[in-house]
DNA sequence: TCCCGCGCCAATGTATACATAAGCCGACCG
DNA sequence: CGGTCGGCTTATGTATACATTGGCGCGGGA
């Protein structure tokens, strides 16, 4: 669960919410917290592949810190359910079998309908509205020029900007703690996904729905969208992998 | 977030996954869960009210423990949202306000709303089927004889048992994480609360399309019972206190 | 050759020591 | 008299030291 980014300002723009990219501040942090986020960098982006063992003190010794942070950055990632704790066999990181991750979508699905709800109940202003028509039509290009890594990075946005609408701040911290155990099989199979002419058209009906302030409707065309879409996936990364672990 | 019993048996009975009570074996545990258990326990039962702020060294020493496990089980309350941590200014065990309850029952919610799909499509077995009526006799039983404090533990354990049959653990999980925050709302407005002759009805009403095995009903019928039971919890509690923190 | 049991080793869990830096209070200056 | 700057205190964050316990391998016996 990370936290808010520096202090105060919980409630207000925190436009990308959702944080894997780059480790902008990777130094100059607090040691708890870099042995937080690098670790989890390196398993969301496969450098710590799934099924990888480490000691404590191998863990301490590949960020150069003492065990304790790294003891304390290990927590929360067990709770985040990244990586699996076996008392005296080292810290694993898990490997999702196909099982879990429709679990995981489950759960996911489940969080990001209601955020959606909620959002719709309180509207959205003219500006939010038209941020989000930008979005839709920038998705639309990115799928005409065939560009399937920058549709995916807007639809990650897109989604992620309508939760932030939803003013329910714990809605949006478990959302962003699935998020990132569904992320790693994204990018599994995002070379294997058709062109997303489907999302795109229901992207448009959602946000039809959000315009009019409509709870139900909403609900309706967001809940279809996702079952639509975690099918899509769960058969895509089906047919990526028998139905073993993923790297 | 609790984590499985003792080792393997995940999927198996796990009866009352559900862990407030008595603390049966604080003693001869390990540190750190001995420091969560009984942290949690204090804050869940009100002996540790809302506001309270204690530092990390008065915690070990509350507990009689070292700072370490104390830390690291204050890490995990963090998490599961019942303390607040100022870097400073020791750790606060989270006053929630109307607003944050809301927040709280509009994620677990989500959250059951799903387990209980899931649990439709998985179909009931006979003698889970027949375990569930007695649960609801037993309730309307507590209903007729005025036992509301029987009556909402049975209430619980009732969600609970359908949400064990989802076969989803991540699931599972979460909706345990905050069932625990709501739980503290709950027990302050026990001795108001109305004979539930709507839950009964509710429940027997979910239960029926549970058998059915229909999980477009269950979920119709298991959402309008959660609406109208979290609208009147809210109503409940706005009416027991202005709208301050509570204890 | 296979199985059982003992003993060593090392990984974790816990305690403690230490450095850092934030808050607070007082003093001094305007 | 009020405000601000500076130093002290102390809580935290991190590192390290220590004890425990469980795993694993080796040896002996069947």
């Amino acid at each position: 669960m990370p936290q808010g980014e520096v202090t105060s300002g919980r409630r207000g723009k925190a436009r990308s919410s959702r944080s894997v990219p780059s480790l902008q501040g990777l130094t100059e942090m607090a040691a708890r917290e870099r042995a937080y986020h690098d670790l989890r960098y390196r398993i969301l982006t496969g450098r710590l592949a799934p099924g990888t063992t480490l000691l404590e003190t191998e863990l301490a010794a590949l960020l150069a810190l003492s065990r304790t942070p790294v003891r304390e950055a290990v927590i929360k990632l067990e709770e985040e359910g990244l990586v699996e704790v076996r008392p005296r066999h080292g810290v694993t990181v898990k490997a999702l079998s196909l099982q879990d991750f429709a679990n995981i979508l489950d759960v996911f699905s489940a969080l990001e309908i209601r955020a959606f709800e909620l959002s719709a109940e309180r509207g959205l202003s003219p500006e939010q509205a038209r941020l989000l028509d930008r979005m839709v039509e920038d998705m639309e290009t990115a799928t005409a020029n065939g560009d399937i890594a920058r549709w995916s990075d807007l639809d990650d946005e897109f989604h992620s900007e309508v939760v932030a609408l939803c003013g329910n701040q714990r809605l949006q911290t478990a959302l962003n703690a699935f998020w990132a155990q569904q992320y790693r099989a994204r990018m599994m199979i995002l070379p294997l996904r058709p062109l997303p002419e489907d999302s795109n058209a229901e992207h448009r009906a959602v946000l039809e729905a959000l315009k009019l302030g409509d709870r139900a409707l909403t609900r309706e065309r967001h809940s279809a969208h996702r079952d639509r879409a975690d099918k899509q996936q769960l058969a895509l990364l089906r047919r990526s992998l028998g139905s073993s672990g993923l790297a």
